[in-house]
DNA sequence: ACCTGAACACCGTTCAAGT
DNA sequence: ACCTGAACACCGTTCAAGT
């Protein structure tokens, strides 16, 4: 009966009521560990509750995509496309990095919402804006990829490792079977004594290939590439 | 009692076996349907069988990865680092796009196996033999990312889409919310008339991006580039 | 209109036992 | 050494019913 008391108590739920706090929990808990019964318990409810408000798992996932998206900051007013994609991109990367599980939940949707489209269309229209072809938008927002939300795919995320385990995994115990491997791990470990010992510098990694690819887009579009005549310039 | 002929006419479970079915199962029903009670069932063998053989599901995954990169092309042996690197990584692509899973399953693996770290040190002694140093080989690992595996993070995958449905998401009903989603997309469906109108043409995009970045990184090494002197070439 | 309870058809993995 | 059977502690989602 002092559950009935809180069930009296608390407001109604809605669907952003579900989303925030499916936000919250799975910032908690992790996103494998976000259940439906867990997110109803959580709000104080019967899990089919919770279907009144989203269809199912997959639109609550959507649903938690959209509040992560909602809180990248709006486009610089007036700067050169260079700087205003690259505003926009890093800060998506710190709304990102605020939950952790959002990178892989992004990509795990099949289809993108209509807040992750209105998103889209604001980083294409700096392209178009900014002296860019549709054509090589096309190219050079295929290029990008996950970038454009602030995240890359690294090939291991290693997210969920102790601290100490990460030096072990760089350094394999027989260095002399990939010895690439390990000149490059060691250069990394001897390298980064400033830091504070957790190997990349993913910040500096990431500015690293994003300006790459920008500095590579802004070569092409001098060059007035297009892809029925990738080598430019001529048919100028 | 048929049954029990079946189990004793078949060979004996080994590590081998499990790996293999695993990976012809998950080609024939998709890794959300792979289960360790299905994997069993196709074994004709009770699931707990299964764990003599893989320590659980997550190493299950990882045998399956190690299938896959074993199907990678060896490196050709004499060529320079730019046509060495691209044939490895289209090798590395063939290979993933032969299992639909293996993208989506590399990307969820935490650690890297031997057998990727091996396909990894062939890469990076690619890169180091070419005349890259240590530190821009570094960075340039991190650049490509999941693209040495032969795949890259694309926004959203719509892999398990009717194949119908996909120009009513690029071309969304409401046309004039989205002006430049909408425009590159409609470019995009004239532009490909030649081809199945499937929409994009992800080999393209992919080399795109690929050479995009390659020739980014012969600029840098060009230039002698290090993290320490990002502008490269003065300090020689 | 919104919430509930019970049930269905699944999971991965444990434990103790069989051959 | 290898396989089995039963059980445990979970899932997402359905259906029919309550208020």
């Amino acid at each position: 009966m002092a559950q009935q008391t809180e069930a009296v108590r608390r407001p109604p739920l809605n669907r952003d009521r579900v989303l925030r706090a499916a936000v919250a929990l799975a910032d908690e808990i992790g996103i494998e560990a976000l259940s439906m019964r867990k997110l109803a318990q959580e709000l104080g409810v019967v899990p089919m509750a919770l279907y009144k408000h989203v269809a199912n798992k997959d639109q609550l996932l959507d649903g938690m995509v959209d509040v992560v998206v909602g809180e990248i900051d709006l486009p610089a007013p007036e700067s050169d496309w260079k700087s205003a994609v690259r505003q926009r991109i890093l800060s998506a990367r710190r709304a990102l990095q605020g939950h952790s599980w959002a990178a892989q939940v992004v990509r795990s949707r099949a289809r993108p919402t209509p807040v992750v489209l209105a998103y889209m269309d604001s980083v294409i229209g700096i392209f178009r804006t900014g002296g860019f072809s549709v054509d090589l938008t096309h190219h050079v927002m295929h290029t990008l990829g996950s970038r454009v939300l602030g995240f890359t795919q690294e090939l291991f995320d290693a997210s969920p490792s102790p601290a100490p385990e990460a030096q072990a995994v760089l350094v394999p115990a027989d260095a002399g079977q990939f010895p690439y491997v390990t000149e490059l791990a060691m250069a990394v470990a001897h390298d980064e004594e400033s830091v504070v010992g957790q190997g990349c510098d993913d910040q500096f990694e990431f500015e690293f290939a994003l300006d790459l690819l920008l500095d590579g887009f802004e070569r092409l579009r001098q060059q007035r590439w297009t892809s029925a005549n990738p080598s430019g310039e001529k048919t100028v």
